[in-house]
RNA sequence: GGUCGGAUGGCCGAGAGGCGAGGCUCGGGACUGCAAAUCCCGCUACACGGGUUCAAAUCCCGUUCCGACCUCCA
């Protein structure tokens, strides 16, 4: 089997991945800014590093995959004012929002999930090293601001330099050595929370705690840091700019998964609620929502349209379709493999419309099989095996577990399919149709063979 | 101003010097019940102008258009 590659945003270029240690993996994952219900963009980056995680898994690897939460911000503070209940009930209500959108598109829960709220200690203890070798300084009024000037490298990353940096306009030089410096912590304002240190109370800065908590979990250097496009600068150049000015290697391969983008842009939050998880899963499903997530390379725009998710969810159904016909073939659910052809397209930097080809491709070899149960077995089970990286297998419980599957169930599909074949008898096809549409709303599909119907769900 | 990324057929979406990814839609056909499912065939492409090459969607030069980031966005 061919090696995984990987693009890296720091090089910019592709190149064979190697862990730190053999056979385990250490990822970070930029997660939520729990200021509002997720939208599809910020699913859409669960969702692509979650077939990473699962790529990584099922070549081999023990995952450590640490997605943190970030739970106090400019933004939730404000909300708590407008919405008249304390801040850390709008972080909490939004965070359960996160969990409900990750859980209903099938993303693995990460192997830990720190607030950052919860690690003011080893914010505390960063910003310490970084006072105490001269790297960042606490003017005196609660602010601890980084020195980007003193660093020996920044911007590598966004590969920018300094000096070309637009700053902003109102930048406060009253306490800041150059605007450019930013705030590892900020001091306590009237009536917003804030933790004690030794330069004030305060709370943190937006970057601190990412760089805080990796190290606390992943340790000083770790394999993989992740998240959105827009994050590169100046989120992840100032976790890098604080992490190896506190003399940590911090992350070896940088990953960033582009937008969803609505008529060529980025999509905004003054969009408004429709394109808000819970609002897409009223018309569609779970699964298909994230199959049309993930079907586009993660380093390319997805543009997003009510009628692209649609066509989406058809080409899923028919895959859908083909398993379940599958599983009646056989009499028992094809079991997942791994091709060679679907592993060299994933190794090629998770290439899934590489690998949805050579899905389109098995099915139609099992399609065209005549219900030959092995070469079925063969195609459907490289099919789910497929489908099972991208997150997308039917049979998982996770999907599975809203069918009912109990006699009651069976006995009433078994009931319509009679008096469907009753009215195909007397050729009242208008009929037969009627109910074979109908059990198919229900999700049911019934297919006419040779040697009698056949259903499926 | 700096940095980065785009422009591919009716639509979505890959590829990155030669043999037209794939899906959805559409048209024709097989099978069937003038159905569903499935299969087969077909249709329409590489923003524009030059250049390099036996060969360019792909490389080079130029142009146009679009987008993103530039200190609390996935």
């Amino acid at each position: 089997m061919s090696a995984l590659n990987l693009y890296d945003t720091k090089t910019r270029s592709i190149a064979p991945f190697k862990s730190l240690k053999p056979k385990q993996v250490g990822i970070y994952l930029c997660g939520a800014t729990v200021q509002a219900p997720p939208h599809i963009g910020h699913i859409r980056s669960g969702v692509n590093f979650d077939i990473l995680r699962r790529w990584l898994i099922a070549t081999g690897y023990e995952v450590t995959f640490v997605r943190n939460v970030t739970d106090i911000d400019d933004k939730i503070l404000h909300k708590a004012v407008h919405e008249e209940i304390p801040w850390w009930a709008v972080a909490m209500k939004y965070e359960r929002a996160f969990t409900d959108a990750y859980n209903a598109l099938n993303v693995l829960p990460p192997t830990y999930e720190p607030r950052a709220t919860g690690h003011i200690t080893q914010m505390i203890n960063l910003m310490q090293i970084l006072i105490d070798n001269g790297s960042a300084y606490a003017p005196g009024n609660g602010d601890v601001y980084l020195e980007v000037r003193k660093l020996k490298e920044y911007l590598t990353l966004s590969n920018q330099k300094l000096d070309d940096l637009q700053t902003a306009e109102d930048a406060d030089l009253t306490y800041k050595k150059d605007p450019r410096d930013f705030a590892l912590w900020k001091a306590a304002k009237a009536g917003d929370p804030s933790w004690p240190t030794p330069w004030g109370d305060g709370r943190p800065g937006w970057h601190l705690e990412c760089s805080a908590m990796a190290h606390a979990y992943l340790g000083e250097a770790f394999d993989i840091h992740g998240g959105g496009l827009d994050l590169i600068f100046p989120h992840h150049e100032n976790e890098i700019a604080q992490s190896q000015a506190a003399g940590y290697k911090f992350a070896n391969t940088w990953m960033h998964n582009a937008w969803v983008t609505t008529s060529g842009e980025k999509m905004s939050k003054s969009l408004g609620n429709s394109l808000q998880v819970q609002e897409i899963l009223k018309k569609v499903r779970g699964i298909e929502l994230r199959w049309y997530l993930g079907s586009a390379h993660y380093r390319s725009m997805l543009e997003f349209s009510f009628d692209a998710l649609a066509e989406s969810a058809t080409a899923f159904r028919r895959v859908e379709a083909f398993l379940a016909r599958a599983k009646s073939v056989l009499g028992a659910e094809p079991q997942p493999v791994i091709a060679a052809e679907f592993a060299a397209a994933m190794n090629d930097d998770l290439a899934v419309p590489q690998a949805l080809a050579f899905i389109a491709e098995s099915m139609r070899i099992g399609n065209t099989s005549a219900d030959d149960k092995k070469v079925i077995a063969k195609t459907a089970g490289e099919v789910r095996g497929a489908l099972s990286i991208l997150g997308c297998d039917p049979f998982d419980p996770v999907f599975a577990a809203s069918k009912s599957n109990d006699a009651a169930m069976d006995g009433l599909i078994k009931l319509a399919l009679e008096q469907r074949e009753a009215a195909r008898l007397r050729k009242d096809f208008a009929a037969a149709d009627a109910i074979r549409d109908q059990i198919a709303s229900l999700g049911v599909i019934v297919e006419d063979t040779p040697n009698g119907p056949r259903w499926s769900y």
